[in-house]
RNA sequence: GGGCCGGUAGAUCAGUGGCAGAUCGCCCGCCUCGCACGCGGGAGGCCGCGGGUUCAAGUCCCGCCCGGUCCA
């Protein structure tokens, strides 16, 4: 649907003398209050004319712009919201907080949950990688961090806050009033906007040709192509920060205004001139009319600034390079500072990936610019410059500082490892012919090792060896990956076939403890049951479903699973004949099995508090799972977690058990557990609707959660852990045992060490300094036995020697040995042919039966094979056997030893036969 | 989550199913007033772990563990 003019013709333009025009270039519609307006005043159609002609009454720093942007919006009824963290961990659709809505998405859009205020405001720092590669070359309208401030408001049928007038009407309050931009100077350009799945009509505001701000009216949910309403009118602007700043300062590019002195230090970090300011000033311009940048318009637009500048292109050129590449560090660092400072986890997978992608690539570009300084001093200048307007980047930093430095070193290995991996390949005699790295090669570096393309070439060139790489590379690799996902299994509907009942009243939620309890059937069939209240914990939550029995008159029913969907909890029961409807049973529930998940559960959160203490504030769940026997917890961190940390933490969560602290469950509202907890409530991942459970131990950890939990932390007993293990980069998956199933672990492990020390017959205190004097002796007695195998061997081979046979050149020396095995006959052989170059060694083990036969130079030059002298000799005695020319070995049954001088005949034949032809 | 690559001496890595290797480092000797270089000799290995195929596996097959890397 594309709206009509109606959706854009506000009494604000109306009664405010906007009139409604086309724009000759581009064909938009927009308002405007100059009549004589022909141009849409946006990039590219208009040129920027702020640079040195600021708009504004006067020039605001970012904190100030923030502070007068909230306080406006403040000032008329909304609430100011805190930011949001830029990982958008409680979406399940994107990684990355890309735009102040996403906060409020899916649950508060969808209309499932309030906003936490209506209308509220906001700055909402965002990051975005789709426009990676144009940051830094176009003065600062590209970015990959930028705060998004905005005023949200949510209509619903039963409640209007404000829609289209009044958000016009407060941004351009804002615009003239309180920045004193000119009301002629804005253009109001008619847009449909769509993302995320919703659509609505937009109005952009433009002035001097800069995009300042978007306002969205939400109203469509897309679905196949056709519109629906929304259940809720929504209000979503955005209102670029750094833009509006940097038209208030009009500087030459946007880098000036938003960092300040941070942009002067960067430059003397890096040794990199400040470009003249009227070059910069043109370049920018230029930069405004491009929508594509490429390498071409790059190059095009290079030329007419140095044209109309009067200077050399190249010139230009490499002036401007340096520094437009020293700006995109200035952007990558503070991104990297934000994706950090929120707690991301550099890894291989989703957020994690995405700050490792950034951190090696503003390290390739720290390489290009010279700059000698480590990555975490330029994120500490960073977080330094916006500590005091962000407190939680400052409380980070020593974790920024260590992460980044240890992903750099990462970075460096696998350059290193990959450089010489690609110098053994250029090796390659049929690599070094053709002087030209085969494309798969090329292909194979990169998506295996990590080796960019152009890495590759400029390693091997030097080397005389050419690298193509295809302008199609990047597909090439995405190939690659582009195997078919099998379809997910659609879970089975455990309700199906069911008539419509009502909710089941949880009761292990309302009284935990209780193990029995008397309910009503209100449905049941062969396999399951239906009550109207349940003690029975259904799986969810990582949390294992109760077992038990319903007791019927005397009858038990087993039951065997529980499980819940919208409301109404099934119990599958052993096959049974279905139960009368209002017949009442007994709920008996499994109590060992429930104490246990329960204090497994409980664990959990414990665990996770105290890995969080001892490891950092970047410690997040990233999975658990509770069972009978044993649980694990698996979380964020950078590095394998030491055995003495593993301890501390054990002692801590150990610690937390001792002083019993009450565990406390209840339902609240979502807001009220936000703004009192904070994110780190959703460590279980994504949770729906307007009221959440929390369980909270106190003064330690709460989080959204379904399970339940012991009513007290002394009530655990014990939490052992048994083991910690890289699950994946940058997830640490740690084990654990409580209560009962500790005490049985830490007594097995008792017994094992008890095994140990009486096999060792040592006391348990020493079994550690036995075990390893053991290994160590057994290290001297393979090397005494090699010694003395060595010895043997130079005894036997001379005994053997002496009684060599003769067959024309060929000296055979045969032997059936006792006591051997292959690997004693070999130095043996050895060392026949090492003493008599024209020897042929036949050695047979009257132990196993093994063969080992062995031809000296001389022989194997005289067309010998030793062997297909052992598969002759082999086969004729039942055996099987081969080999090289100069060592063969085979295997012959102990039975057919007998034969052997029989056998040997015919190789004797063989040898004569070659014997005879060579003299032929 | 999926794909790909790798794991052999203290380090970096070779290694066609058939006697486990090279370079550096280490130790000893020679050379030197001494050191470095050079020369000669030597020590150092559960070929990641567990199965399987085979007369024979570092090598082939399967599973696992560990590391790396790309994609979503």
């Amino acid at each position: 649907m594309i709206a009509g003019p109606e959706a854009y013709r506000l009494q604000f333009f109306l009664e405010n003398g906007f009139t409604r025009k086309q724009c000759k270039i581009c064909k938009r519609h927009f308002w405007t209050l100059d009549p004589e307006q022909e141009l849409c005043g946006d990039s590219p159609c208009v040129p920027y004319s702020f640079i040195n002609r600021p708009p504004t009454k006067r020039s605001f720093t970012i904190k100030e712009m923030r502070e007068a942007f909230l306080s406006f919006f403040e000032k008329r009824g909304h609430a100011r919201v805190r930011r949001y963290p830029v990982v958008a961990r409680w979406r399940d659709d994107i990684f990355l907080t890309i735009a102040s809505i996403a906060c409020f998405q899916p649950h508060v859009t969808s209309g499932e949950v309030p906003p936490p205020s209506n209308p509220l405001t906001i700055s909402q720092p965002c990051i975005r990688m789709n426009d990676l590669d144009n940051v830094g070359k176009t003065g600062g309208r590209h970015l990959t961090i930028f705060e998004m401030m905005a005023h949200h408001a949510f209509s619903s049928k039963e409640r209007e806050i404000y829609w289209k007038e009044d958000t016009v009407s407060f941004h351009h309050e804002f615009l003239t009033k309180d920045l004193g931009i000119p009301g002629e100077e804005i253009t109001y350009i008619e847009h449909w906007w769509e993302g995320g799945g919703d659509a609505g009509p937009d109005l952009e505001g433009i002035v001097r040709g800069l995009e300042l701000s978007t306002l969205v009216f939400m109203q469509y949910r897309k679905i196949n192509g056709s519109y629906r309403e929304l259940p809720l009118r929504i209000v979503d602007t955005g209102y670029g920060l750094e833009r509006f700043t940097w038209i208030s300062q009009g500087t030459p590019t946007g880098f000036e205004a938003i960092y300040g002195r941070l942009f002067d230090d960067f430059l003397k970090v890096s040794g990199i001139e400040r470009p003249d300011q009227r070059v910069l000033a043109e370049v920018t311009k230029f930069a405004g009319m491009m929508n594509i940048v490429d390498e071409g318009s790059i190059k095009a637009a290079r030329e007419r600034v140095a044209s109309v500048l009067g200077m050399d292109p190249a010139t230009l050129d490499s002036q401007l390079k340096s520094f437009e590449t020293l700006m995109a560090i200035l952007d990558h660092t503070k991104t990297i500072a934000f994706m950090l400072g929120d707690g991301i986890v550099p890894s291989n997978v989703q957020a994690g990936y995405l700050a490792r992608l950034m951190i090696r690539r503003v390290k390739r570009m720290m390489d290009y610019a010279r700059i000698s300084q480590p990555l975490s001093e330029l994120l500490a200048m960073q977080v330094r410059y916006w500590g005091d307007q962000f407190p939680e980047l400052a409380e980070n930093l020593e974790y920024i500082v260590k992460v980044a430095d240890l992903e750099v070193a990462r970075y460096i290995r696998t350059i290193d490892q990959g450089k010489s991996l690609v110098l053994r390949i250029i090796k390659d005699p049929e690599i070094r012919r053709r002087g030209t790295l085969p494309l798969n090669q090329l292909v194979q570096l990169y998506d295996s090792h990590g080796l960019p393309p152009e890495i590759v070439k400029a390693i091997s060139e030097p080397h005389g060896i050419k690298v193509d790489i295809p302008d199609t590379f990047d597909t090439i690799v995405a190939e690659l990956h582009s195997s078919a996902q099998p379809p997910k299994k659609e879970a089975e509907d455990i309700l199906q076939g069911l008539p419509p009942l009502p909710p089941t009243e949880l009761v292990y939620y309302s009284e935990p403890k209780t193990k029995r309890i008397e309910a009503k059937v209100l449905y049941s069939d062969r396999t399951r049951v239906i009550l109207d209240r349940t003690i029975f914990y259904p799986e969810g939550g990582g949390q294992l479903n109760d077992t038990g029995y319903l007791l019927l008159g005397g009858q038990e029913v087993k039951v065997l699973n529980v499980q819940k969907s919208r409301g109404i909890v099934v119990h599958f029961v052993e096959e049974i004949t279905p139960i009368k409807e209002g017949a009442l049973v007994e709920c008996l529930v499994d109590w060992d099995r429930r104490v246990a998940l329960m204090r497994h559960h409980s664990s959990t959160h414990i665990l996770l508090g105290a890995a969080r203490r001892v490891l950092g504030n970047h410690v997040w769940q990233e999975g658990a799972q509770k069972s009978v026997d044993k649980s694990r917890l698996d979380i964020s961190h950078f590095e394998k977690i030491s055995p003495s940390q593993l301890k501390e933490i054990e002692v801590l969560a150990n610690k937390i058990v001792q002083e019993c602290r009450p565990i406390r469950a209840y339902f609240v509202d979502r807001n009220k557990a936000e703004e009192r907890f904070g994110m780190r409530l959703y460590q279980g991942g994504v949770v729906q609707g307007p009221t959440i459970r929390v369980v909270e131990i106190e003064d330690w950890d709460a989080e959204a959660c379904g399970g339940v939990h012991c009513s007290n932390t002394g009530e655990i007993g014990l939490i052992k852990i048994i083991r910690s293990e890289r699950i994946q980069d940058g997830i640490e998956r740690i084990e654990f045992v409580s209560g009962e199933q500790a005490i049985r672990f830490i007594q097995s492990e008792e017994s094992a060490l008890q095994e140990i020390s009486k096999i060792l017959n040592t006391p348990a205190e020493r079994v550690d300094k036995a075990a390893a004097k053991l290994m160590e002796d057994l290290s001297a007695s393979k090397r005494q036995i090699e010694r003395l195998r060595k010895m043997l061997a130079s005894r036997l081979s001379e005994d053997l020697y002496l009684k060599a046979e003769n067959i024309g050149e060929t000296k055979l020396i045969k032997g059936v040995l006792d006591g051997l095995s292959d690997e004693d006959l070999i130095p043996i052989a050895s060392q026949i042919v090492e003493r008599d170059r024209e020897a042929l060694a036949l050695l047979v083990s009257r132990t196993d039966g093994s063969v080992v036969a062995m031809a000296g130079e001389g022989a194997v030059g005289r067309g010998l094979s030793a062997g297909k002298i052992t598969e002759a000799l082999t086969r004729s005695m039942g055996g099987r056997g081969g080999g090289r020319s100069d060592v063969g070995q085979g295997k012959v049954p102990l039975e057919s030893l007998d034969r052997f001088e029989q056998s040997i005949q015919s190789i004797k034949n063989i040898i004569e036969g070659l014997n005879k032809s060579k003299s032929q």
